[in-house]
DNA sequence: GTTTTATATATAATCTTTTATATATAAAGG
DNA sequence: CCTTTATATATAAAAGATTATATATAAAAC
């Protein structure tokens, strides 16, 4: 999947591997995240088939670049999933519910001390959809001059705000029911 | 991390590969899941890594059964695990998002089409949690008198009901902002 | 002046997960 | 009578993702 997510900035604009890494760090790692190596093997493999072409862009005082851009073979493939609908909801996989689960024999402070860490560290993340990603999607917007884009941006964005509100209310009732225990 | 899942189960009561992918589809599947293959396989390497045994229980009329027990070493693990927090958020991989995120040169038709099947599932995904988790999760704790530790059941159940009510309010409102543009 | 941060790419090794395949039997449904 | 479902385990192959390491330079911070 990753796949999509590369070809679908490269729709946008040519890019290296470097500029790719940034992008999805400030836009897309809300839902959507990978490292740094997956990234650069990735597009190897894209180019290898023919969804991506390269060419090295030298500069002075910087390492030289490998720019990639997308080919008709690959914006006809992102258009082709983005058209098929997804027939399954995804499952997530939350390593906190799984401790959660398995707590019972656990002294009640050791899990709440862990949930309020985590009330504090989705506490940060929630500010920084309101505030950081907000400004960035406006940001992008603007530059490019994509305020229809933007819209659909904003909708991940909302997806974001909304998941780490339901997060923190969900941990504030949980700590409250096993305080009360 | 499914390590602690397996162990987590075999903490409550021996089982066998194909009882521990039963245990967790009616339970965890919320927010922890395996393929059969991938359970099988990491009972070996647990098994390896004394972390569990096994016996060979033989049946009348259907295939023998290799039941997993829990060792020492493997509670020892598992509770060390349990009572270390996490220090950080987990980011999701949401494909929905991602193909939104890229959808704005698509047919809002389209993409209206894609938010009104995943509202039907995700609809179908919260009455699952209402009705059929919650019954199961009352079955264990009863059949296995486990009322403290169904609380802890419960708040992970309680948290794919948020989830999912926040992703149908969520869908809502995109579609309705997608509709009006 | 030395360390850190940012720019930039690449690969090896490992770990995790999914898909596919194989085998075997009995009960239940049609 | 035939097909499907449920019970049960196991492994191979492939795909996807993470961790670690290597190299190189310049600007900024301390």
């Amino acid at each position: 999947m990753l796949k999509y997510a590369l070809l679908g900035f490269l729709n946008y604009q040519d890019a290296s591997g470097y500029d790719l890494k940034q992008l999805m760090d400030v836009s897309t790692s809300n839902f959507w995240h990978a490292k740094q190596s997956q990234i650069y093997t990735t597009l190897k493999k894209l180019e290898k088939e023919g969804f991506v072409i390269s060419h090295i862009e030298a500069q002075e005082s910087r390492p030289n670049r490998r720019v990639y851009e997308i080919t008709e073979s690959g914006q006809i493939d992102l258009k082709k999933w983005l058209s098929q609908p997804l027939m399954t909801i995804e499952s997530r996989k939350e390593t906190l519910l799984l401790k959660l689960f398995f707590s019972a024999q656990l002294d009640p402070q050791v899990v709440l001390t862990e949930l309020r860490l985590q009330r504090n560290l989705h506490q940060s993340q929630l500010k920084k959809y309101q505030t950081t990603t907000k400004d960035v999607i406006q940001q992008f917007a603007s530059s490019l001059d994509m305020q229809e884009d933007a819209r659909l941006w904003e909708a991940t964005r909302r997806f974001g705000e909304s998941y780490e509100e339901m997060y923190i209310r969900w941990l504030d009732e949980t700590i409250e029911e096993i305080s009360d225990a």
